[in-house]
DNA sequence: TTGAAAGCGCTACCAT
DNA sequence: ATGGTAGCGCTTTCAA
């Protein structure tokens, strides 16, 4: 009895077993005679005695900790992503650690680097935008650390992933543009290094094609993500003849830069203007007129992906290679005031 | 050499020397030959060789690790205080880890435990709405982790804090109201669970009282911070006779629901009703019109946070009792379009 | 300045 | 069903 936290040795000496049969009544293992395993559980209760989390780590070289990367936290579709994964791993034996990469692979690297070192059973993320370089990710893959990307992918690293069908979801939006009597749409595209700014900017082509209506990509303009890139790029849309009768951006946040902007030159919408954003972050409904947007289901990405760790986890654990997965979950068209 | 990665072990046997010269060259001790240590720290560089945490941790009984709990990552305010607490933790041994609590003091209890039990080096928190149990907190008290409370703290815990200054933003808020000509302004007020609704909401009787505009509470409406409760204040206010002529609500959500609520129905922002918010969360300059607030610098409090949680683990380490210290940051008034 | 050895708390293997 | 023992990788006495 040295001062600190019960340990099972503390357990085993007042029983007067052994620390090995301590240690066997407190898991779920077979060889335990009921009586011993009561009288050691209810022991156990009593000293309030806590597993060091530290040793058995230590012996079975695991952490039961899920580490997760985000571009951005502030970002709310990553943080509603973060509760979703939370949501699915809370009541197992797992963690969630999270680590903010702010779109720097750099970082990135070293954060994926220290969640290797810190043995987490799982890696889920969001790649960043730049990603040339995938020593790191490879290197998640050699150790066999179940990995799986969300939202964003990496074409050669090869990883199970759940993603919303984004060509789906901004074919729809458009062709809702489209039925709405809207002729000449213009898109807020973001960059193409990143897969769903490739699909979204494919569904939109597909449903212009679709309907007669795609002359080419000069309504195109790869404006980015942001508030103010979708301010700048309304001036450039205004300056250009004729002026879109719509606009679909590649997130709400341009989405809105772009209609604040053609409402503070004066353009009435969704009267002159249609606006369709994707993602559907709060701001969506807060902002005049509401914005119709897609809804990429961020809890719901969350919650599978968090799913999707833990089941590859216990694959590992029972030595069987992995199954790489995609899950592809449809989206739904929000409409709001902002089309007509 | 077994399979795995490079241990002290390894390197001991290559170099001829023994397991604790290797564990002495790769820290900062000094009792070290400089050539042995150069040795050592070569051979680990070209062996690649990585601390084991658990090892370590196993002996010194300590983590690394800064446990981190906020109400819900999905309020902006509080994404952009991890990514200060990150910011000022980021080139330090140790690491972030976040707990969501989801505003349930149930589940606060529940990280908080398990934070203890990873044995988390300090904690760092917000504590929910209805803390009327202190124990767990207690607890961390009693066992020396170090704690640090910000934008919420509770009373009984006696910790170390960051806050800002919510009177004194208030109250500027107020009074800038005022100065503009407001003379029948309203308070959309948070539950008097919350130090600082509480602090708000004197902020704002006080500078009613200073310019002779208070007589009595009837224009507090204790409406909550979301959108929604914004929305329905709107009503009671519009309600009511004579309708005021500003609102200055708790949080920018609720001044956002309250002011499209009233724009709805006809009201001109700000010519007839100003609206001021508090923490300028990005949606505020989305809004039309863009909404004048309280700026909750989340980011340094987050770093300050940060900071105060470090320098309280090296104080004690040093065994020093820690020193209570209350960090008070000044908000800023950000003036937009909603107020004249 | 270095080495040997004990031990952090737990798991897992081999006996019995 | 239970106990003994070795060992996970590291830190930290105590001796030399």
């Amino acid at each position: 009895m040295k001062g600190g936290p019960t340990t099972m040795r503390d357990i085993a000496i007042k029983l007067g077993v052994s620390i090995s049969t301590v240690s066997r009544a407190l898991r779920d293992v077979p060889d335990i005679n009921p009586e011993t395993k009561k009288a050691v559980v209810e022991l156990a209760e009593q000293l309030n005695y806590k597993p060091n989390p530290f040793a058995s780590n230590l012996v079975k070289n695991r952490s039961n900790l899920i580490g997760v990367l985000v571009p951005n936290v502030e970002e709310n579709f990553f943080a509603r992503v973060i509760t979703g994964i939370q949501s699915a791993v809370f009541d197992t034996a797992f963690n969630v650690i999270i680590a903010n990469v702010n779109d720097d692979q750099e970082r990135e690297k070293r954060d994926v680097e220290n969640f290797l070192l810190s043995r987490t059973d799982a890696l889920i993320m969001a790649p960043t935008h730049e990603n040339r370089d995938f020593g790191h990710l490879q290197e998640v893959l050699n150790r066999k650390v179940p990995l799986v990307f969300f939202d964003r992918f990496i074409e050669e690293v090869p990883t199970s992933k759940i993603v919303v069908d984004d060509f789906e979801g901004a074919f729809n939006a458009v062709e809702y543009l489209i039925s709405t009597g809207c002729k000449r749409i213009a898109h807020l595209a973001g960059h193409d290094t990143l897969s769903l700014a490739r699909d979204r900017k494919e569904g939109y082509r597909a449903a212009l094609k679709k309907h007669g209506l795609y002359s080419g990509d000069q309504l195109i303009l790869t404006s980015g993500y942001t508030y103010e890139e979708g301010v700048m790029a309304a001036r450039k849309l205004i300056a250009s003849t004729p002026v879109p009768d719509a606009v679909f951006g590649v997130s709400d946040r341009v989405a809105i830069g772009a209609m604040n902007e053609f409402q503070r030159l004066g353009y009435k919408v969704p009267d002159e203007v249609s606006f369709i954003g994707f993602t559907n972050e709060p701001v969506a409904e807060m902002v005049s007129p509401p914005l119709t947007t897609v809804e990429q289901r961020a809890h719901d990405i969350g919650r599978e992906a968090g799913k999707m760790a833990l089941k590859l986890i216990n694959q590992s654990r029972a030595k069987r290679e992995h199954a790489i997965e995609t899950i592809i979950l449809k989206t739904r068209l929000i409409v709001r005031g902002s089309t007509r």
